[in-house]
DNA sequence: TTCGGTTTGTAATAAATGTTACGTATGTGA
DNA sequence: TCACATACGTAACATTTATTACAAACCGAA
């Protein structure tokens, strides 16, 4: 069952040869909504590829603060693991399973061998980047030129996107860590959208209107 | 001469083979002080090894707001252009000469051609994501967690650093820019810092005590 | 239904940053 | 040396965000 998402989620990228090969050595694992999938500091020896559903990527200072970088999706993996396994090899940034995931982990070593030896596996290695590039650009430009609330609202329209539904539950609280903020900010900010007929709120859920 | 700066920086990273093939493909350019090496939406035909000097990598908005992500020096490539490259071929960043500087610049083409020939090629250019990732995480971090005061104080240290003296000459409406906030700000900021007895300013010039 | 924990609303206040306005210093070239 | 542009200092004020405190609403378990 997991062998048929490698092929259905991977094969548009990578050549039969490399799929064969990622399901001999790769490890397959399961991750719960919430469960912490790697944390800060922790020493890399695997590389993630998600299968099924979407993982949070946070990076974490030293005081426990939050702030939301990107979400992963089924396809995908994680260029920050890519970066770090290569160089200092401890994880500067924590990931969290957003919702039920499956992930195949390929340990560090083939990476390194598949990158040299096998090019679907570099064009991947390089899509890769290049996606996770331009959102981390995103990202610098939300911090360095947007306001809160307009931060926010991008925030639940991309939930949304990411989702495929209108409906979103999820706590202020919640919503404060991942925007490194505080809550009473957030709840403030939400009243002011619902205001705005922008999303209309009710306990543990948000549905976004635009 | 600019064949030996191209050994001198790149020998310990590219192979022979390489080198001489850039030698004969790359054209060079040179750029003085201030000049646009690139620009916002410009489209990106090439990728520039530095040979010399120094180029502060902006992400500027729509309406000509900028906030610098990170400096290139002598030995290094534009990772940004790597992945607009590859990707929408147009430029999100504006880069722009700190100092008189010397570049090679390789035609696209090429950088495709060798990723897949040459393992040195390779081997740099995936070294160079590393770098700048980890860079940008650097500087997401900077905006997310860090306060104006401290922002400034990081961006003089490491200007001093890069610069290899004490003493910087800028003016407090160039920080402003770089830092994406107003002179007013800057120059608040700098009193204070110089009451704490960490930096000594003067018309033009700033000198950086710790 | 009642208790108790969780989630949300809101006010009051503080701190950080942004904006406007204008005065003062400093260097340059006529 | 005088006029002028540029760079800097600083006050007053506006806006945005953070913090604290507490009340109200909601929900599930006993």
């Amino acid at each position: 069952m997991t062998n048929e998402l490698v092929h259905q989620k991977f094969h548009h990228i990578l050549d039969e040869t490399l799929i064969k090969e990622i399901l001999e050595v790769g490890l397959f694992r399961h991750f719960s909504k919430d469960d912490i999938i790697i944390d800060v500091d922790q020493p890399l020896k695997y590389i993630p590829l998600l299968l099924s559903g979407s993982i949070k990527i946070l990076r974490g200072d030293d005081e426990g603060d939050d702030l939301l970088i990107y979400f992963l999706e089924a396809g995908e993996t994680c260029t920050m693991s890519l970066a770090c396994c290569m160089g200092t090899t401890k994880s500067k940034i924590r990931a969290v399973a957003e919702i039920d995931s499956y992930l195949v982990m390929i340990p560090v070593e083939y990476m390194q061998k598949w990158f040299h030896s096998n090019e679907s596996w570099r064009n991947f290695i390089l899509e890769s980047y290049q996606t996770r590039f331009n959102e981390m650009l995103e990202t610098i430009d939300t911090l360095a030129f947007m306001k809160m609330d307009e931060r926010l609202l991008k925030y639940l329209k991309n939930k949304v996107m990411l989702h495929d539904s209108n409906t979103l539950d999820t706590k202020h609280q919640d919503i404060a860590e991942d925007l490194h903020t505080s809550r009473v900010v957030i709840s403030r900010l939400l009243k002011q959208l619902e205001n705005e007929h922008k999303i209309k709120i009710s306990r543990n859920k948000i549905e976004v209107l635009v």
